[in-house]
DNA sequence: AGGGGTTGTGCACGTACGTGCACACTGGCC
DNA sequence: GGCCAGTGTGCACGTACGTGCACAACCCCT
C-alpha cells in the first residue's frame, strides 16, 4: 500500500489492526506503545515519533520499502512546480 | 530499500540525498525542515516527527510502500518468540 | 598556508510530546 | 431496557521536541 502522508499511514495501519483482529488495546501492547498513542496514530496525527511507529509496523507483521518514485530525472517537486506554472 | 528501524531509514535518506547531489541545507530548504532535524533524522533519531519526515521523502522524490511481509499466518513477533524459544 | 563548504552537536527557547487516567459515545449482545 | 467492549479525546504530568544559533572538525581546492 503506498503511503505518502500520515493520514495514509493511519487509516492503513488501522485496516491492518481490524483485518488482524485486533484491538487498540491489543496492538498497544504487543507494540508497548499506550492506547492513547496508537488512538492519535490512526488518526493521522502527524507528530507521532517514528521509532513508534516502526513498532506497530513490526507488531502487525508489516515492512517498510522506500524507494523512488518512477518520475523524470529532475526533482519531483521542480517537475510539480513546472506543471503547475501559468503560461 | 527495505527498512525496519530509524537507522535504516535515516541510512537511506542520506544516500538518496548524496546520489541527488543536495547538502543537508538544500534539502531542509526543500522539505520546509530545519538542517539540524535533518542532521538528526539522518543519525537514525527514532523520536522524530512522522509528518516531517514525509516531507523529506517528498523532496527527494521518493515514496513509501507498506505492506505484510511474506511470513506465516501467525504474528511476525509470534513466530520469532516461537525461533527464539530455548528447547 | 588560508578559504570555503559540509556536517555533527550542545545549548536556549517556547511548544508539544507520550503516557495514564477518566469520561462520553457507539454498537453489539442478551 | 442494561451491560460490555471498543474507541475518541481532554487534561495533567514530566520530559523532550523542532528550531535557530554557534562552534569545532574535516575535506577539498587554490
Amino acid at each position: 500500500m503506498r503511503l505518502s502522508n500520515c493520514e495514509d499511514l493511519g487509516s492503513y495501519l488501522r485496516e491492518c489492526r481490524r483485518e488482524a483482529g485486533l484491538s487498540q488495546a491489543d496492538l498497544a501492547a504487543r507494540a508497548t506503545v499506550s492506547r492513547r498513542w496508537l488512538s492519535d496514530l490512526e488518526a493521522g496525527k502527524p507528530t507521532v515519533e517514528v521509532g513508534l511507529v516502526f513498532k506497530v509496523i513490526s507488531a502487525l507483521g508489516l515492512f517498510v520499502d522506500c524507494r523512488p518514485a518512477p518520475e523524470p530525472e529532475i526533482g519531483l517537486d521542480a517537475f510539480l512546480d513546472s506543471l503547475g506554472r501559468e503560461p
